[in-house]
RNA sequence: GUCCCCUUCGUCUAGAGGCCUAGGACACCGCCCUUUCACGGCGGCGACAGGGGUUCGACUCCCCUAGGGGACGCCA
């Protein structure tokens, strides 16, 4: 039997790390085993259910390069064949009517929780008859005795008692079918092998199970993640910065840096913290997840993007660089070569968005000196080597690498002093601070026109605050 | 409250009874490299939640306690 495997959101906001995590774990364990991957969207709840996100999650799922075999399927679409399984299972006796009114759950829950009870429905129309013409929830006839276990393959052997669980609705008063029925009518229907999901579903499992038992299924196998926590160890919410998975995009994270990231987030091989998704396919094995959550680190994150910008192909971040610069209204195509840019700057920048700040200057003036910088560098003494350098400069007709670095190794030499009394000045002139690479490739990079402009600058700056010393 | 699950450095993790003086990675701190900033190299700091068993021997097995999380909805 083919492997299948599926994603399951619900269309209620956007797609979050947790979920992305998820997704891939899924995906991964399909395409190991050479079987499919399926979309659904979960969408009965048609108050919170929104296009939007559906687009948001789609759109996140693409970025991430989580390509689905088949889908996405609406379980809006499907509402035909939900009735169908529940008229079977009140046909058999499984399900019943259920007229009790939310005030009399109500009492009865607060009850329960005042005899310190698990808070449950009692079964008090299990056996009554209730007319179908009345307004009416359906409910499954849990069965009252016995254990439900199941061989998860994260946590292992889980069992549960079914004195546990209590009558689920699966059909609401507005006649829709709830989350449980149609989980398993799908999963059934689309000939889920492996469900692979959030562990916050673990309870919800048993009752899926006695759900397909009754419809006369044979349960798929499970297997439950952790959670991902903030990393504060709390629950991930928005407080804790970024949480939707396109968020880290305009942040300037890859996304085979998000991937890694997500792959080594309770799941390990040998000592390994770098993976292509080709070696995530061959070494990943849903059996060696671990079963405590995990927090979320940024800081790691952003460790793993810095890798990437700088071994990835730099006429691939250059690419995936141009919008950044565009961001900041720099034009790329105008002035020196993106490629070269990046190669000179990219071990530099830890993002995509850091990496366009920091090449700014090779396009565009920038508007001031980094005072800091300015206050060790731009002194008096300054002025001779950088007049003569200049000189020197100007005077090129050939702007190249080993012309420039002629320039600035003869000005100190002709004037007796060290690298560091023109070096300093020029590269604050070149840059206005930016960290930048060899002085000789970034004047190179920067070209003749706009260095000889910024050492003019930078000459004005320095007789400008000599004269207030 | 009831039920379920989880617990190794600050964080991500290795560890399937002796290989553990508990390994790797991020972060942090030093040193080296260096025309700035980085990259890189080397080194350092740093953990088995606690208590009982089982065993010749427990991070590894069992029990209890504590802490954390989840579920308990006509949400998914």
């Amino acid at each position: 039997m083919t492997i299948k495997t599926r994603f399951a959101p619900s269309p209620t906001g956007y797609l979050h790390v947790g979920g992305a995590r998820t997704a891939l774990f899924s995906w991964l364990h399909a395409r190991k085993h050479g079987g499919r991957f399926v979309l659904r969207v979960e969408d009965t709840d048609l108050e919170r259910s929104t296009q939007e996100s559906v687009n948001a999650i789609l759109e996140g799922m693409t970025w991430l390069g989580l390509e689905y075999d088949e889908g996405p399927f609406y379980q809006t679409h499907r509402f035909e064949r939900y009735y169908e399984v529940i008229d079977q299972l009140l046909d058999n006796g499984h399900a019943y009517r259920c007229n009790c009114s939310k005030e009399r759950l109500e009492v009865l829950r607060e009850d329960q929780m005042k005899r310190k009870e698990k808070p449950r429905y009692d079964g008090h129309c299990r056996n009554r008859f209730v007319d179908p013409t009345e307004p009416h929830v359906i409910r499954f006839r849990n069965p009252a005795e016995g254990v439900v276990v199941f061989e998860d393959m994260v946590r292992g052997k889980l069992a549960f008692s079914n004195t546990e669980l209590d009558d689920l609705i699966i059909k609401r008063t507005d006649g829709s079918p709830t989350y449980n029925l149609t989980v398993v009518v799908d999963d059934w229907d689309m000939d889920i092998t492996h469900v692979i999901r959030g562990d916050d579903h673990i309870n919800n499992t048993p009752r899926q199970i006695n759900l397909l038992r009754a419809m006369g299924a044979e349960p798929p196998k499970y297997a439950h993640v952790p959670m991902i926590l903030g990393d504060d160890g709390a629950r991930l919410s928005k407080r804790h910065g970024a949480v939707s998975v396109m968020q880290y995009r305009e942040q300037g994270i890859l996304p085979e840096a998000l991937l890694n990231y997500l792959v080594r987030l309770g799941w390990s091989y040998e000592d390994k913290e770098h993976f292509t998704v080709d070696e995530m396919i061959e070494f990943f094995d849903i059996g060696d997840v671990n079963k405590a959550a995990s927090a979320f680190n940024t800081e790691k994150l952003l460790w793993l993007n810095q890798h990437y910008i700088k071994s990835d192909t730099p006429e691939r971040i250059a690419h995936l660089l141009s919008p950044h610069m565009g961001d900041i209204d720099i034009d790329p195509a105008i002035g020196p070569d993106l490629v070269e840019v990046v190669k000179a700057q990219r071990e530099r920048a830890k993002t995509l968005v850091e990496l366009a700040e920091i090449s700014a200057f090779y396009y565009k003036d920038f508007d001031e000196f980094d005072e800091k910088t300015a206050k060790k560098a731009f002194k008096s003494a300054a002025i001779e080597p950088l007049e003569k350098v200049r000189e020197k400069m100007a005077a090129l007709t050939d702007w190249n690498r080993e012309a420039l670095h002629e320039c600035i190794h003869k000005t100190v030499e002709e004037l007796g002093v060290g690298l560091g009394k023109l070096g300093m000045p020029l590269r604050l002139a070149a840059t206005g601070g930016s960290p930048a690479p060899d002085l000789d490739l970034t004047l190179y990079l920067i070209g003749q026109e706009a260095t000889l402009r910024r050492i003019d600058k930078a000459l004005e700056y320095i007789h400008r605050h000599s004269e207030q010393e």
